[in-house]
RNA sequence: AGGAAGAGGGGAU
């Protein structure tokens, strides 16, 4: 809004801004979610008869993109580019890389080929938008094939693709193959950066290995990286998981005597975690501290808050939640209404989390494996094998299928009660299916 | 003056 001012005072002088102003204008807007404002930009241009460039064009294009306006991108750029408002390979890029954050891989594999019509040759921004998107979509053969493409293009990868393709053998649990990739770049010559050892580091704590994470965290100080904001939150995420809150508030304490701020991911980890420890009254007081702060809570916090109250049992606490989320605009989803349903059931109010439960189910509110989990569990720990037996078979029947929490809870229960053909049935069927028991 | 990558929430024990 300052650089808008700037502008009216350079109208006001009798000066008239350029192609090159507004175009920085146009990103700006864009960049800060404000895609109608650059709209009225790009009209004042042409009301001023100055022709946007490929630029002012792409950088306004990019602002539809972020807001998920693919269509309209499309569209218009098409129209833009028939216009002779000039394009170029970034034009290409740019709307490429919208399908693909969108996980639309057959709108980019369009353009894709639009741009090899038009004589350009796609650029290592562009292959790693595609490997990017096959990676989000679990489609990492297809990732390395990509990969592989581009190779034999002669496209040099950089760091961002590389650790693109770490991330998604990660995600996908195979750390093994990562780290291979990982001694391949390096022997390549290539650094890895703060985001790739962030993404090994995230991965480590995930499958529980402190150790190798804490080795990869050294490695990074000895190539003089400096932790940010997100490497301590994944470091706190995994104290927390690890159930060592001492460690967590540790580490919360470190980034704050370094200058980093938190921001709401980690107020998010630091509350769960106290709350795990049975802190709610501290977790709380976070919450309290982090909205004085200036802090607006999200989807994500809510529903951590709602989740702590009722897994301490705070049922009471937890609705209050649920309200102040509708009244800042948030439905509550069906994470919230598991953690509700588990919370009555585990506070022994069966009838009031049955009373949800259906109640939902009237409402054709699309009912969840750990709804189910959550009323079974519940059956089964006051033994009535018999109701915990008829709701497992409507939920196959709704064409849910049973997993590992499902088949945990109703082997444990049947152990507990010495019937042991089905546990031992329902271990085989669990196995069987792909799972493996702990 | 315009393009690509990392972190937080639910169910059994």
């Amino acid at each position: 809004n300052k650089a808008l001012t700037v502008l009216d005072e350079m109208k006001k002088c009798g000066l008239s801004p350029d192609v090159h102003s507004y175009s920085i204008l146009v990103d700006g807007f864009c960049k800060e979610g404000n895609v109608s404002e650059a709209w009225n930009l790009f009209e004042e241009m042409h009301r001023r008869e100055l022709m946007p460039n490929v630029i002012t064009y792409t950088s306004l294009l990019r602002g539809f993109c972020s807001g998920g306006e693919m269509e309209i991108a499309i569209k218009l750029f098409r129209e833009f580019r028939d216009k002779g408002y000039g394009r170029d390979l970034m034009a290409y890029s740019i709307l490429i890389d919208g399908c693909c954050q969108h996980g639309d891989l057959d709108g980019a594999r369009e353009l894709w080929h639009e741009m090899i019509q038009d004589k350009f040759t796609p650029d290592v921004f562009c292959h790693t938008s595609l490997i990017y998107s096959y990676c989000q979509n679990q489609k990492l053969q297809e990732a390395t094939d990509q990969f592989e493409i581009m190779l034999n293009d002669g496209v040099v990868p950089n760091v961002v693709t590389c650790t693109i393709i770490i991330d998604g053998f990660c995600k996908e649990g195979h750390i093994i193959e990562a780290f291979r990739f990982l001694n391949e770049m390096e022997e390549q010559g290539m650094n890895p950066n703060m985001f790739t050892y962030t993404t090994i580091i995230d991965a480590l704590c995930k499958i529980g290995s402190s150790c190798g994470a804490w080795e990869i965290f050294g490695a990074m100080i000895k190539r003089a990286l400096v932790p940010d904001v997100v490497l301590y939150t994944i470091l706190i995420n995994g104290l927390v998981k690890t159930l060592d809150l001492e460690k967590a508030l540790m580490m919360y304490e470190m980034m704050s005597q370094r200058g980093i701020d938190p921001n709401i991911f980690t107020y998010t980890s630091l509350i769960n975690g106290l709350c795990s420890a049975g802190m709610l009254p501290t977790a709380l007081g976070l919450f309290e501290e982090m909205k004085w702060k200036g802090f607006k809570p999200d989807r994500v916090l809510y529903s951590t808050m709602i989740s702590c109250c009722c897994r301490c049992k705070d049922m009471k606490k937890a609705l209050e939640f649920v309200k102040s989320m509708e009244t800042d605009g948030f439905e509550p989803d069906s994470i919230v209404y598991s953690s509700i349903i588990a919370g009555y059931c585990r506070s022994n109010n069966m009838e009031i989390a049955l009373e949800l439960f259906y109640k939902l189910e009237r409402q054709e509110f699309r009912l969840d494996r750990s709804m189910y989990t959550s009323i079974i569990a519940a059956y089964c720990r006051c033994d009535d094998i018999k109701k915990a037996v008829r709701l497992f078979n409507r939920m196959v029947e709704s064409g849910l299928l049973p997993d590992v929490y499902m088949y945990t809870c109703l082997i444990e229960r049947c152990s507990k009660l010495s019937v042991m053909s089905i546990a031992e049935l329902l271990l085989a069927k669990m196995i069987i299916v792909g799972f493996t028991p702990k």
